[in-house]
RNA sequence: GGCAGCGUAGCUCAGUGGUAGAGCAGAGGACUCAUAAGCCUUUGGUCGACAGUUCAAAUCUGUCCGCUGCCA
């Protein structure tokens, strides 16, 4: 049966480039789920965009000179490039800036505010007379209350850790401009979560089919008792608040962006000329998918779902196979000291296929996995090359000196022979099953293993002896090792969706590989290969330490 | 500070009550179609520390240490 498969994948905010944490993260395992699908037949739709709006961009934009919406459209290109060459395949990758985007969120909200899940209420907001504007709490300064260091910030004081309260700042100032803030009542609207608290975690308590650290986490969160959260700020860089006497005043980020799932949803619609086509993946059967890192946990477990149910009527999450992160050489991840290895600096100079091998092979799925340059070039070289590469590698150039470059004529097949096709259709079945319920390294490390079941077959069949011999042995083992080779383009498609594309036409077939079907298709005696090149390529050692010294220097 | 996750072979990671696992690296071997790749054999761990429950704990409980994230 014809499945409907709605992916979501996490909004990149726009205000600085990608890295390797949020490829591993959110971009990487969606885009794996997705072309695994689409390869079973089913209806998948992916959607993402860049969030464009909030305080963050503004400053940026100020720093740089530019408009918020230069700063905003300049990452939204960079990430679309990143996305075209990386291979991760969005049906619609738009943004928050768009029309579109601000009608269905403003829907939301009059219905919730209509239906009394967001009321107003009055709260107390650090103003900046000099830059006339009001100020987020991390973009206060001034000495800590707790250890008079003189770096505190709104939110929290980095030198002691201890949280703060704006108001509680001694000496506060702009973050911006330094000038002293004033405190001023500001009027906002909060999204009442307290109303919800008993349904979600009702709802959430069904979900056994999450993994373990989303629902446990979620549960924790949910008992620990929910507060409303305020969902409007003092800025006019967003969404403006679509009730009378709010001039100046937008929509929070946070409460906008996960809207644009469903805005998404309808623009792709929209473009697809079927404006109603929406609702089958919101309406019907069909299960969503919410792809992101596990700091973004709350927002698809409990907030939106929290939206969803209070506006009535559309699908809540199926799952949320939220990954943990990765660290770079041992280290987290840090923006600000360069600690990281920029993704558009990567694609400059790599190919994408074997990034995507090491991140899937290494994903963070149950818990943080590490990142190193070393780790890349042996898994490249030791493992991508020389067990999948080196095996399509030996069987088509043996092939080519050998029969002329056609798929040989099997004779009757042995036990021997038998076994390995039935481990090929085996790993298409588990493969299926891990893939189904995103276990995706699990998944790729069983592909690997059909590589290596089939270097086994050619070692104990050695054709290279047979052919002087027995011509017609060696020719049926070529031809089973190249029927492996045809499931191994299908399974690994998900995964390295480039090689497997020039496999596919390496074994003489046209078209996509991934409109192939997830099926062994054993190839035609008489079948015309292309002239084989190596798939990957071994990478030099020395690039570790070349690598490795950037980090901590190089911006993107 | 509260909550959650993690800490297993040199490296990257599986394993959640019943005699410690995989891949890579290291060592030895036979082969040679292949990107000196592949194949076979093999070395290697008191499973972060301590205490407890149990006939039996990496696996459950408690405390502690280290790392990470979230919240305040």
């Amino acid at each position: 049966m014809r499945e409907r498969i709605f992916i979501g994948v996490a909004w990149p905010y726009a205000d600085g480039p990608l890295h390797l944490g949020h490829i591993a993260g959110a971009y990487l395992p969606p885009d794996i789920f997705a072309r695994y699908h689409r390869t079973k037949g089913n209806e998948v739709l992916m959607v993402s965009g860049s969030d464009q709006h909030g305080t963050p961009i503004t400053i940026k934009a100020e720093q740089e000179g530019k408009s918020p919406s230069q700063i905003a459209s300049q990452y939204h290109q960079q990430f679309l490039d990143s996305w075209q060459k990386l291979g991760i395949s969005f049906d619609l990758f738009t943004s928050t800036s768009t029309a579109n985007h601000a009608e269905v969120s403003c829907d939301i909200f009059l219905t919730l505010l209509n239906k009394g899940y967001i009321y107003k209420a009055t709260v107390s907001q650090p103003f900046c007379s000099q830059c006339q504007r009001f100020l987020p709490d991390r973009y206060i300064e001034g000495t800590c209350p707790y250890c008079q260091s003189s770096g505190a910030r709104g939110d929290q004081c980095d030198e002691c850790g201890k949280p703060i309260n704006p108001v509680e700042l001694v000496d506060p100032r702009c973050g911006i401009c330094t000038a002293t803030p004033q405190f001023k009542d500001s009027e906002h609207f909060f999204l009442r979560l307290t109303a919800f608290e008993a349904r979600l975690l009702d709802w959430v308590k069904q979900q056994t089919h999450w993994r373990q650290n989303v629902l446990n986490f979620t549960t924790r969160y949910l008992e620990g008792g929910l507060k409303d959260r305020a969902i409007t700020r003092d800025i006019a860089w967003g969404i403006p608040i679509p009730v009378d006497g709010f001039d100046g005043k937008c929509i929070y980020v946070w409460f906008e962006a996960v809207i644009g799932y469903l805005s998404a949803t309808k623009e792709w619609a929209k473009s697809n000329g079927d404006e109603e086509k929406w609702r089958s993946f919101w309406q019907g059967e069909a299960k969503s998918y919410y792809f992101i890192g596990k700091d973004n946990i709350p927002f698809h477990t409990i907030i939106w779902p929290a939206m969803l149910m209070g506006y009535d009527g559309l699908n809540l999450p199926y799952d949320v196979p939220a990954n943990e992160f990765l660290t770079i050489e041992g280290r987290k991840l840090s923006t600000s000291r360069h600690w990281a290895v920029w993704l558009s600096d990567y694609l400059s100079r790599y190919d994408p296929d074997p990034l995507r091998y090491l991140l899937s092979i290494n994903m963070p799925e149950t818990g943080d996995t590490n990142f190193s340059w070393r780790g890349f070039v042996h898994r490249n070289n030791d493992e991508l090359v020389a067990t999948y590469g080196n095996l399509v590698h030996r069987v088509l150039t043996f092939v080519h000196r050998h029969f002329d470059g056609c798929v040989p004529t099997p004779s009757e097949l042995d036990s021997r022979s038998q076994t390995l096709l039935n481990k090929a259709r085996d790993t298409l079945n588990t493969m299926d099953g891990l893939l189904y319920r995103c276990h995706f390294r699990e998944a790729i490390r069983t592909a690997m293993s059909l590589a290596q079941e089939a270097n086994r077959y050619l070692e104990e069949k050695s054709p290279w002896k047979m052919i002087k011999q027995d011509r017609q042995a060696s020719a049926t083992a070529l031809y089973v090792a190249i029927s492996v080779l045809s499931c191994l383009r299908i399974v690994l498609y998900p995964f390295l969706p480039f090689s497997s594309q020039k496999l596919h036409e390496f074994l003489g077939f046209k078209g996509n590989v991934g409109d192939d079907g997830w099926q062994l298709i054993l190839p035609t005696p008489g079948q015309k290969l292309l002239p084989p090149k190596p798939l990957f390529s071994k990478l030099d050692e020395k690039l570790v330490a070349e690598e490795t010294s950037r980090l901590g220097y190089v911006q993107c």
